[in-house]
RNA sequence: GCGCUUGUAGCUCAACGGAUAGAGCAACUCCCUUCUAAGGAGUAGGUUACAGGUUCGAUUCCUGUCAGGCGCACCA
């Protein structure tokens, strides 16, 4: 709908710039921290203001502003409308109505966002991220993940990329041995049938029982494994035997893993998530062995008391083990495997993977590895990693049991708004707790810690997804007031008699997709948030002041509410915030 | 001890090296016979942990100090 006008006005000032003499190939355009300012702004006089007094081509920062200032004047651009100069050398941009109406009418028009710069026209990226573990719950940390690895996945298909989700999950290792472990010694106590027949009497149970019984079953292993030493030897054996897939184990490993999977599949379709692959560590270890193996012939892996290890000391990393003394590939190894498997599975352009903090230094240790084993994968690979979230307690354990779930958190969210709501329905209901989940996590630059707080993650005021729900479904029910024969007839055009309120508005929704590139380009949602929030914000105080359907300028209030609607449902859409009808 | 990372209003957080450091929550004042008050208007709240340095300009970059978090080989 939009050229990108900050890349126009840039290449704008280059050419003043050369036929000053002046040179500087990173001339930035960017949007001021106000939109109070002006539209777009340039700090470009007094970067070179320097140069430019050396050279007497300008006495002052301010001077040079104004001199560039009359050259863009002279150009006679249509975009803008008015340049204005501050000190101490600020060159301000404002868009000119007519550009504003043409850009704003195209939206209506086409009722949806189409970003014109398609800055990853048809870019394959694959997209790791939620990681869950079977036998393991879908703890908050998992519901982070994924919030933030779809919102990620929406944002680059809207630059136009040909996004694939995908999601590897760790189906064996330690933590499944502890589970299978104390899934095999609980069944045992109960009666005297076989293994097999005492599963198979699970089965009737829901699945919520069963993922209870998982749970349990984790939670005993995990104890034992600190507790009793001889527990803690027989699980180290299990956990190779799962690894050999030993008979002895499968039954119990099998419906365990089963249990976990089925269950996860619902929390992802409830989230909106929909992978495209799935990955296990069981399919990839083997590989991730092989590679390992044959790298240490070329040197690349070392032998280190009993177990093959990197020596990332050598490249100002740390050492990791790889293969440990029994043989088993460790999560590095798996990795390791796991990435020529997914280039297999689609030539990517880039690969990112999104997981928590707290594996930052295996991960640089991960990625050396692999740019001295695959040099063309290593470079497309791009870790986003978020931070943990904590709970005021302390660290979340499935051992002292203050483990929030995700499904936990949604429904208790639920049952709030369905307490202060009354009438609303099931449906809004659940579309707000996810708002409300969802915007409190995305809120937030990626990185640092999070600190959940329970009251602030389903908060239904100020900065939060229900505020933007509201707005949007605010808009909504403004415009279903109208006839249908109303819509189609006016042209968009700013009357002169408009507000301050409403030309903010307008210009705030033409750079929605400055924002959206923005807020992709740095894998921050939360950019998108900060916008959509501010926008929201305009437009309650505009519905506040003005009347929207009884006016003289009801065609034009209209199509603004028409407008902003728009850019809210899309921004929520790429935010995986699903809007309510009515609320 | 080493590496990475964080420190901004009472709390939770924004601010591409730029303009008077902004929001939400909490506190206090107001505004519903009105297109949805999940809203709006206002007041108060800051030596951006501390000390130097680089720069036309530093919350942002560099160095040091202090404080928190994470990671330091067979868990992921």
């Amino acid at each position: 709908m939009i050229l990108d006008v900050s890349e126009h006005i840039a290449d704008q000032l280059i050419y003043i710039l050369i036929g000053l003499g002046l040179f500087d190939k990173n001339v930035k355009v960017t949007h001021p921290t106000s939109l109070k300012h002006a539209d777009y702004t340039t700090s470009i006089a007094m970067q070179l203001s320097v140069d430019a007094i050396k050279n007497n081509i300008a006495s002052s920062s301010l001077d040079l502003a104004e001199i560039i200032k009359e050259r863009y004047l002279a150009l006679n651009d249509e975009i803008i409308d008015e340049i204005n100069v501050v000190n101490p050398g600020f060159i301000n941009f404002w868009l000119s109505k007519k550009f504003i109406s043409t850009s704003i009418g195209l939206l209506i028009d086409n009722k949806q966002i189409d970003l014109a710069i398609k800055t990853r026209n048809r870019e394959k990226i694959m997209i790791e991220f939620t990681d869950t573990n079977p036998f393991k719950e879908f703890h908050i940390g998992h519901l982070y993940s994924n919030i933030v690895g779809e919102s990620l996945s929406r944002l680059l298909e809207a630059q136009g990329a040909n996004v694939r989700r995908v999601i590897y999950q760790g189906d064996v290792g330690m933590h499944v041995a502890k589970a299978v472990w104390g899934f095999m010694q609980n069944l045992e106590n109960k009666s005297g049938q076989d293994l097999v027949l005492r599963i198979a009497n699970l089965e009737e149970k829901s699945l919520h029982e069963k993922i209870k019984f998982l749970g349990d079953a984790y939670s005993y292993g995990s104890r034992a494994f600190e507790d009793d030493s001889q527990a803690a030897e027989q699980i180290k054996v299990l956990n190779k035997k799962i690894y050999d897939k030993d008979i002895e184990v499968m039954p119990a490993y099998n419906v365990g893993r089963e249990w976990s999977l089925k269950y996860f599949e619902t929390i992802y379709a409830r989230l909106g998530t929909k992978f495209d692959n799935y990955y296990f560590e069981s399919e990839v270890g083997p590989e991730g062995s092989k590679i390992v193996k044959e790298y240490q012939l070329k040197g690349i892996f070392e032998e280190s008391d009993g177990a093959i290890i990197f020596p990332g000391e050598k490249y100002g990393l740390h050492n990791r083990v790889f293969i440990n003394s029994l043989g088993l590939p460790t999560y590095e190894a798996k990795e390791l495997g796991l990435a020529p498997r997914k280039y297999k599975d689609f030539s990517y352009d880039m690969s990112v993977i999104v997981t928590g903090n707290e594996i930052n230094e295996y991960f640089r240790v991960l990625l050396k590895a692999l740019e001295l084993i695959y040099p063309d994968i290593a470079v497309k690979t791009k870790h986003i990693s978020h931070g943990m979230v904590r709970i005021p307690e302390g660290k979340m354990s499935s051992r002292k049991g203050n483990v929030i779930t995700g499904e936990w958190l949604l429904d208790e969210s639920m049952h709030q708004i369905q307490d202060r709501y009354v009438k609303m329905s099931e449906d809004s209901s659940e579309k707000v707790a996810l708002g409300a989940v969802k915007y409190s996590l995305l809120k937030f630059s990626l990185g640092s810690d999070v600190l959940f707080n329970f009251d602030e993650s389903i908060s239904l005021d100020g900065n939060s997804g229900p505020y933007l729900q509201y707005a949007y479904v605010r808009t909504q029910s403004i415009l279903a007031r109208l006839e249908i024969e109303s819509m189609d007839k006016f042209i968009f055009q700013i009357p002169e008699s408009s507000s301050k309120d409403e030309l903010l508005l307008l210009r705030m929704i033409i750079q929605y997709a400055d924002v959206i590139n923005e807020s992709a380009n740095m894998f921050s949602p939360h950019i998108l948030c900060t916008y959509l929030f501010s926008l929201a914000q305009q437009f309650n105080i505009f519905y506040q002041k003005h009347k929207i359907l009884e006016s003289d300028q009801r065609g034009f209030r209209i199509h603004l509410t028409t407008a902003v609607g728009i850019v809210l449902r899309d921004g929520l859409k790429i935010l995986g915030i699903p809007v309510p009808e009515k609320m």
